[in-house]
DNA sequence: CCCCATGTTGTAGG
DNA sequence: TCCTACAACATGGG
């Protein structure tokens, strides 16, 4: 058991970047003393328990990453490093800077304040096709609306899309329900298999869009030719093809 | 070297 | 309301 933040007395917190504090240091300091007791997670964001339910909120941006480790040095672009009384420490790696750091002591209401939707791999379909039938913009867009469902980023709402047939820009409210149920059972099955594969994007299967982001490369469901375009800012891959 | 891409989000402006 | 552009930032590929 000692390959776990969990459990373990924590003596200090190090900030080495405060830019990407979305609280003050004087909160992370109630942390000193406690251990971690849980882990969870809503959408993007991670939430770290503590025993006295203190939340240390973790958003990763698009290069965050945690390592929990003994000998060596930190790793580079530590932004915030948690140091455990078995001489463990437990890194947030932060490259970009995009990811952020938070402190609350209620997570419900930090998921209200944040203004997330349900997490999008908890929600049930009727819960999806409800909060889905009605929206105005293109599916691509609502699909990646952390206020509508939190948790779906550029490359999975891609994925989704792909292995659902749908052109991105089609209008969501256009949808049947019989089509958003299909789309919700696609992004089920794509979760899941991120999962399995503990999200080393390069095991994701070969005809998976994962592998196929780049003009011009050939789909791996059909004949047809995958296209990038614009969408929300992102680059959108989709195949030209069989996204209808 | 430059230019472009990249698992994100908030804001400004049309 | 919704879409676009852009900023925040570091790194790797061509």
């Amino acid at each position: 058991m000692t390959y776990t933040i969990l459990q373990k007395k924590i003596e200090d917190i190090i900030i080495n970047d405060s830019k990407v504090l979305q609280c003050s240091s004087n909160q992370l300091k109630k942390l000193q003393g406690d251990s971690f007791s849980n882990i969870s997670r809503h959408g993007k964001y991670c939430f770290l328990q503590t025993n006295q339910d203190y939340f240390l909120i973790l958003h990763f941006g698009m290069t965050g990453n945690v390592k929990y480790y003994k000998n060596g040095s930190d790793p580079k672009h530590a932004s915030l490093i948690v140091l455990f009384s078995n001489g463990y420490k437990f890194a947030f790696i932060n490259v970009r800077k995009l990811g952020k750091i938070f402190f609350s002591q209620d997570k419900n209401q930090f998921i209200k304040k944040m203004g997330l939707g349900s997490d999008a791999f908890s929600l049930s379909k009727n819960e999806f096709i409800k909060m889905l039938q009605y929206k105005k913009g293109i599916i691509k867009s609502t699909l990646m609306d952390q206020k509508t469902i939190a948790g779906i980023g550029n490359i999975y709402s891609d994925e989704i899309l792909y292995h659902s047939s749908i052109h991105p820009k089609r209008k969501t409210g256009d949808f049947s329900k019989h089509e958003l149920s299909s789309i919700y059972k696609n992004m089920q099955k794509i979760f899941q298999v991120a999962i399995d594969i503990k999200v080393q994007l390069d095991h994701f299967p070969d005809y998976y869009l994962i592998n196929r982001r780049k003009p011009a490369m050939k789909c791996g469901l059909c004949k047809g030719t995958i296209e990038r375009k614009k969408i929300n800012g992102r680059s959108c891959y989709f195949c030209n093809k069989h996204q209808k």
